[in-house]
DNA sequence: TATTGTTATACTCTATAACTATA
DNA sequence: TATAGTTATAGAGTATAACAATA
C-alpha cells in the first residue's frame, strides 16, 4: 500500500513523496494541548488557582495512595527535583502529607488530604464539564474514541 | 442524560457521581504528549539538533510562506517577544528570512530557505516513520481518525 | 490610537550535580 | 553499589513592560 503511487502522493515539483506535517501525530498533539491547556486555565486554573503540573500530580497522589515520590516522577517522566518542589506546594497547601515508611526508611508514602481531594474532584468536575461545553462539536462517541486512542498512545513511552 | 442516576456513575463512599479523570481529555492529551515529545527527541531533536518549538515555527513559516511574526505567534498562542526569540535562532542557522514588508514597513514576511525547507523535511520524514513503528499497536485506521479528532480539539481554542 | 516587532527583565518550570540516608 | 529524597544551582522557555516605528 506505502509502495503503490497514489496521485496524492506525488508533490508537483520533484514527483516524490511529500512527507505530510498534518500526519504528524506528535504535531497534532501539540495543538491540541494549545487548546486543552487553555481550557484547563479557565476552567479550573484561574479559579482554583492551579497550575496543570499540580493537578497532575495532586489526582496522581490521590488515585494511587500511599505511591511514592519516585513513581510520581517515573509516571510523569520529570525529574526527582521537580516532584520534590511540587510536593512541597502541595503540602504547604494542605492538599499532601508525606507519610514516612516504616519498612524503607529512605521513601515516603504519598497521601491527599480531605481538603486535597476536595480540590481535585472540583477541578476534575470543572474540567470535564468545560470540555463537555467546548469540544461539544464531537459526538460523545468520538470524545470516548479519542480518549481510548490517545490512552493508547500514552502506553508507549521509550521504544 | 446527566440527570439520570445509573449504577455505574455513583461512588462506594457516598453515592455521588465522582468526575473520572481518566474521562478528561485535557489529562489524556497531557498524557500521550510526554510520548509524543520523547519520540520527538529521539527521532528529530538529537539528530538534527531541534527543539520542539523551533520545529514547529519553522514548519509553520514553511507551509505559510509570507506569514508574519504576529500571525505565527497567535498560530501558537505564545508572546510576540518569544517568537523573536524563536525567529533570531532560526535566521542565525540560516534556515528562515525575515524579508521587510513594501507595504507595510511594521512587518516583515518570513519565509524558509532550501537549507530550512530541507531540516523541516527530514525532520517531518523521520518523525513519521518513527510514529510508524512506535505506535504500529495502532492500526492505520485509528490513526488517521486520532488525527482527525486531535484536528477537531485544536480548533476550538478560545471558547 | 492600534499594531508590529524588539529589547530588557523577571518569572516559571525543568534539569544536573552534589549530598545524606538507607537498602 | 544502588535507590529515595533533598538542596543548590543553572538553563530553557515563557511572560510582562517599555520602547520605536509605522499604520
Amino acid at each position: 500500500m506505502t509502495t503503490r503511487k497514489l496521485p496524492e502522493n506525488s508533490t508537483p515539483a520533484g514527483g516524490l513523496e511529500e512527507a505530510r506535517l498534518h500526519d504528524v501525530i506528535g504535531y497534532q498533539v501539540a495543538q491540541a494541548s494549545i487548546a486543552t491547556l487553555g481550557l484547563f486555565h479557565r476552567a479550573a486554573g484561574e479559579v482554583l488557582d492551579l497550575r496543570p503540573a499540580e493537578y497532575t500530580v495532586l489526582v496522581l497522589i490521590k488515585e494511587n495512595p500511599g505511591g511514592t515520590a519516585a513513581r510520581v516522577a517515573r509516571a510523569l517522566a520529570v525529574s526527582a527535583p521537580n516532584i520534590t518542589m511540587w510536593l512541597d506546594k502541595l503540602e504547604r497547601r494542605g492538599w499532601v502529607v508525606r507519610q514516612a515508611s516504616e519498612t524503607d526508611r529512605r521513601t515516603q508514602h504519598l497521601h491527599v488530604t480531605d481538603k486535597g481531594r476536595q480540590v481535585a474532584d472540583t477541578a476534575t468536575q470543572q474540567l470535564l464539564e468545560a470540555e463537555r461545553r467546548t469540544f461539544s462539536h464531537l459526538t460523545v462517541g468520538e470524545r470516548t474514541i479519542l480518549v481510548e486512542l490517545l490512552h493508547k498512545l500514552a502506553l508507549k513511552r521509550s521504544e
